[in-house]
DNA sequence: GCTCAAAATGATAACGCTTACTTTTTGTAT
DNA sequence: ATACAAAAAGTAAGCGTTATCATTTTGAGC
């Protein structure tokens, strides 16, 4: 039911007639307690359904509770959930559990968020900043070790977990070009942030090698959400020259550029319109033809970040380390119009 | 960085040349300060990048902080996502934070999360069971408000948020049997769960009416896991004599069976085997056909736990409430097969 | 039965904060 | 200047634990 309180180790002790030091002594199997008064005390445990008082006792313990925080943009993305399910593998056998929160890739929301994380004395922070510079002092305040997931800040000062987006970005281009097209768009990510950045310069790069233009209206703009993925989609297919094969520059904006592909009439992937999505996602097996994305080891990414916390935690002087995963290109065949003929 | 130790109240109070009171009392905005003090007060705040330890002003208030618990099978499920997403937004205008634990299913994992999540003092807790039984002792100790959401108990005692699965299955059943299917199968859940049993009673009890057949082999019992309907897709699927529609009866396993369609030989959706899953899914308007299924309104099954919740936060005493939620069919062209007529 | 070390238990001070309650300061009326 | 109420600031208890120390109990050896 409802209405009762919590007990507290008060209530056990004086069920059990000791001092709340045995109580404590029994519940943390610290010091010595005869066996017929820890019977007691185990009775009284189970009578009360006593649950101990995590704060109580972290606050006794003087070193806070094994929680670690964790500020995303956006939990509901599969590319962060994975990540949580990295660094969540990594910590667990530490005891330790996570506080997610979610920043909305704005920078006042993650103010807040970091802040009312830090109330809960979290061991270590995993962060995937929304701005470059907005958030910085904050950051920089935060005593607790900090590690960068995905994307940097200004200032280069933490541990840090990043994929070689102009190298993802490279490969899409490069594959689209070798699959014969000729006039590529690109969906591209904020320019605000690095990931949107490195793959607008990677993809930008080959076209410039290839001797490929790429025309304004061939570039749209995109904020890494879905709508935008939509709206951006229609407009480039309704150019009157539309592109022949788009680079989306992430999953979500990936999912409205199919949909959008599907509500214009006239076109049709693989048919009309290739495509290639940075970042794998669940539906790109079952679309016709299969989706070829840059697919990037994200739960990897979380396992990193996990890892350098709890070393910090142990190590808190050791000099920051970067670590840069690789991502890799699979090609199921959205990368090719069906009339196409290879280069070769 | 990370070398340094969270500061205290003492530390800003001994900077600002005041007692601790007058810090706090800056902090909440109780009782009075004179402007000069606060002023300086604030300035110690600022510099030194105070932030309050939440776990001790909880329990200084002695009513908990603003924590609401979940339990659910799993988080990665979109389902339990949806419904977290639902208990998010109802809570969040309350300032709650919200405690996510991962059961696995498993009454024994769940035992282990609801023990540590009842070490944080939450609010109350939102719970999907694992078992109809197996923990029932457990959670009637628990002395916060509990709400169950999409699963039952044993014992009825706790307001609940429920889906109408007959309802569902039902119409689901129906839908396959109008659009001409005689051959049908099932790819039922988990019998010791409610939502597994349900769909499967919806189910047969449509079959029975119509006077269709059920036979043994065209029952397959899964585990609401993608893996179970991959595999029980693919047996189904070699029989000598194939069902041509299979009613799935979760998303899950609704992609494994979609997976195992593509991975037979011969077989193909819309073509040689009709589908309807229940619950919606992201790819669901990417395959060909699109797939018919049975959506139920997830988040507000999450806004209406948050809202029991709350609402019993302040009236520990009012009489259990029961909300059931209807599902409706989404019918977008895989419940029938190309070459079939409708019988009309 | 008595002694005395060892073992078991209890009393109490933290931990960081809020909040009655108490004391000091302020400012106004004389 | 003095008195005095009101306002501001300080003191200290308490929230539920753990850990240190002090005290009591136990039981072995005589």
């Amino acid at each position: 039911m409802s209405g009762q309180k919590h007990k507290t180790i008060r209530d056990v002790a004086s069920l059990a007639r000791v001092s709340t030091a045995t109580v404590s002594r029994v519940l943390n199997g610290t010091g010595t307690v005869r066996p017929r008064t820890a019977e007691r005390v185990q009775q009284a445990l189970t009578q009360l359904g006593y649950v101990p008082n995590g704060w109580a006792q972290a606050m006794a313990v003087g070193n806070g509770i094994n929680l670690m925080g964790m500020v995303v943009p956006d939990i509901q993305n599969p590319f962060f959930a994975a990540i949580y399910a990295g660094v969540s593998e990594e910590v667990r056998s530490h005891g330790m559990i996570i506080w997610m929160a979610n920043s909305g890739d704005d920078p006042a929301q993650e103010r807040t968020e970091l802040y009312s994380l830090q109330r809960y004395r979290p061991h270590g922070i995993v962060l995937t900043p929304t701005h470059l510079t907005e958030n910085l002092a904050v950051i920089e305040k935060i005593p607790t070790p900090v590690c960068l997931v995905d994307r940097r800040l200004a200032v280069d000062q933490w541990d840090l977990v990043l994929i070689d987006n102009k190298h993802g970005a490279r490969q899409a281009a490069k594959t689209l070009i070798e699959a014969g097209h000729r006039d590529v768009a690109i969906l591209a990510g904020p320019q605000d942030t690095t990931p949107g950045r490195e793959r607008f310069e990677g993809f930008r790069e080959v076209l410039q090698e290839e001797g490929l233009a790429l025309p304004p209206a061939y570039v749209g703009l995109g904020d890494f959400r879905e709508s935008s993925g939509y709206r951006i989609g229609r407009e480039l297919l309704s150019l009157d020259h539309p592109p022949t094969a788009i680079f989306s520059c992430n999953n979500l904006m990936t999912m409205g550029l199919l949909q959008a592909i599907q509500a214009t009439p006239g076109a049709s992937l693989g048919e009309s319109v290739s495509v290639i999505g940075f970042d794998d996602i669940p539906i790109s097996t079952f679309t016709t033809p299969p989706l070829t994305v840059v697919s990037r080891p994200m739960k990897e990414m979380g396992i990193q970040a996990g890892r350098l916390i709890l070393d910090r935690m142990d190590h808190p002087t050791r000099a920051k380390e970067t670590i840069i995963l690789m991502p890799h290109l699979v090609i199921r065949g959205s990368e090719r119009l069906a009339a196409a003929k290879p280069r070769v």
